[in-house]
DNA sequence: ATGACTAATCAAATTAGA
């Protein structure tokens, strides 16, 4: 059995305390973050050895952006796609190498898309789609037993925002967008591992935002963070869970992980 | 509809998240 999580952090270095908190808890076998907000050289490298995560891919960048992959299982990195186009650090592959060897996992930070869902007078929402566009022309290739996860910034299902009118002109559950991550989903055939444990039309939310006094009260969350599988690895799924209790934790992210098992 | 927030950079105010 393996295990693997997704997470963005929200900062890596910042939020070191409930990181080591979650792998001392979940023990995950491999952890994907996004949004760590540093350059590779400045990454707690020495904080994950402690916990036995000694096999790291870190595509860092200054301030903003960045994802990793750590791991207590061997690890080799083998891709670092540049669907933006503009070289920001939103992607880093791996392959598996001991237990679930053969398994290529990508982990994968989505552009937000800025406030405004129209192109023509928002640039950063154009880039968002052309994002999704090359990452679907890249999963017409994929022809290995792949995971891909992280942080799409789009929740697609009514159940996965808590007010589906009220969020339709709003970026990350606008129609267009939703579509745009539907042909990515059917270029490779992928499967929403997330619901097919916890199934449509159950709440089931993954981020939400600061600018609440109590995100629990009026629980308006969604579902931004996803973990996709292909579909003969989607069969060796036995377990997936979102751990919601880490927004309540100390200085948290506003995204809480997502942990999936397979019998592998 | 918006924002009551938060983080990085840089050292006061800006950009960004979503």
């Amino acid at each position: 059995m393996i295990s693997i999580a997704t997470w963005n952090i929200n900062s890596v270095r910042l939020r070191m305390p409930i990181v080591e908190r979650f792998l001392v808890e979940q023990a995950p076998d491999v952890l994907c973050l996004q949004e760590i907000k540093t350059v590779a050289e400045l990454f707690p490298y020495d904080a994950f050895n402690a916990l036995g995560y000694t096999h790291h891919a870190v595509h860092g960048q200054k301030g903003y952006h960045g994802v990793a992959t750590v791991s207590r299982i061997p690890l080799n990195e083998i891709s670092r796609h540049n669907w933006q186009d503009n070289g920001e650090a939103r992607h880093v592959g791996v392959e598996l190498l001991g237990p679930g060897k053969g398994m290529v996992l990508e982990n994968v930070y989505v552009p937000a898309g800025g406030d405004e869902p129209d192109r023509t007078i928002n640039p950063k929402f154009g880039q968002k789609l052309d994002f999704l566009e090359r990452m679907t022309r890249w999963a017409e290739t994929v022809d290995r037993p792949t995971m891909i996860v992280g942080d799409f910034n789009i929740a697609p299902l009514e159940s996965d925002v808590w007010n589906h009118k009220q969020l339709l002109k709003v970026v990350s559950h606008t129609p267009v967008e939703v579509e745009t991550l539907e042909r990515f989903k059917d270029a490779h055939g992928w499967i929403d591992v997330g619901r097919e444990h916890i199934r449509d039309p159950q709440r089931y939310y993954s981020w939400w935002s600061y600018r609440s006094k109590d995100w629990k009260e009026n629980d308006r969350g969604r579902r931004l963070d996803h973990m996709w599988a292909s579909p003969e690895l989607a069969k060796q799924v036995t377990g997936h869970s979102v751990h919601e209790a880490c927004r309540d934790w100390e200085k948290p992210s506003d995204h809480v992980p997502l942990v999936t098992e397979f019998d592998l």
